[in-house]
DNA sequence: TTATTTATGTCATGGCATGATATACATTGC
DNA sequence: GCAATGTATATCATGCCATGACATAAATAA
């Protein structure tokens, strides 16, 4: 597609509803862009700890439940994933150490997860770290969703 | 756990440093789970078009490029993946029917990738669906920045 | 008891991403 | 011209993540 200047709002749409506003793909683009930014120096802060980005993040849901435990069933939901992701996300962290399944005596159904000494270790190092790095990326992040929505609204 | 029994804020920290302001774990989770949320409507939105989130990303980058071609190099740059794993994105892409590798010309070891019609319309119904539920959910997640800002800085 | 629901687990599949490696081409220096 | 080096793409093996389909066990309701 040649970048002429007036071809970029064409007039024609896939649905016949009105053209985008020019540059909303370009917003778009650099919101990704930017939580892809802010998302990234956390994978690498956190593999060096030998853990991956959605591991952490489970560590700090157990982390944050009461009593430091969490069902099975619960951690999928709180994770926004199916359950049977969460049993092998606990399978991992189970073999890496950090966390530990312990059943439920009044549902013998459930598993109760909580952390190991390990893991309270590794996700205490883990936030720190991340804290600052993430105070860090955050206003690119926000700026870039401001401009997207300034774009949008003019549209 | 040597902490006894009463609190969750203990002072003894892994690498003796000062302990974390309470409520960072929360903060710290909850920008994760903002984040996922965000990005979750994203996933269900694309995926009704057939695509997943990283596809639809490499479509939004090809379409932003000069002249709507992008390098594979460069693709893997601007999502910021490695080389091959682009190879393999792209691989999907076009087995999808939704980009086209052209070899460059100038350079002949440069494939350059664009959109196929099929593509432009896709990333056209996408960026259009994704538009007004972004903007829907975009304030949780600006909001969850700050809150997590504010525990901090009071820490 | 039987049926249903709930919680966890298993299996097969597929997308995503990496490291290690290979092949083809370009560029630079001799 | 020719060798060395670097670049662009591709392939392979591996591992994490996530899902759907299915299975098992236990709680619960009819």
């Amino acid at each position: 597609m040649p970048s002429g200047g007036s071809s970029k709002s064409g007039t024609e749409t896939p649905d016949g509803s009105e053209p985008l506003a020019p540059g909303i793909f370009e917003g778009l683009a650099g919101v990704r862009l930017a939580m892809r930014r802010f998302l990234s120096f956390s994978e690498a802060a956190v593999s060096e700890a030998g853990v991956t980005s959605q591991q952490y993040q489970a560590l700090l849901v157990i982390k944050v439940a009461p009593q430091g435990q969490i069902m099975l069933r619960e951690l999928a939901r709180e994770m926004l994933i199916q359950h049977n992701g969460a049993v092998q996300l606990v399978d991992r962290l189970e073999a890496a150490g950090l966390c530990r399944r312990i059943p439920s005596v009044s549902d013998k159904r459930s598993v109760l997860v909580g952390l190991t000494e390990h893991g309270e270790r590794v996700v205490e190092v883990l936030a720190r770290r991340h804290l600052g790095a993430m105070l860090e990326n955050e206003p690119l992040l926000v700026e870039s969703l401001a401009r997207l929505r300034r774009l949008a609204e003019i549209g």
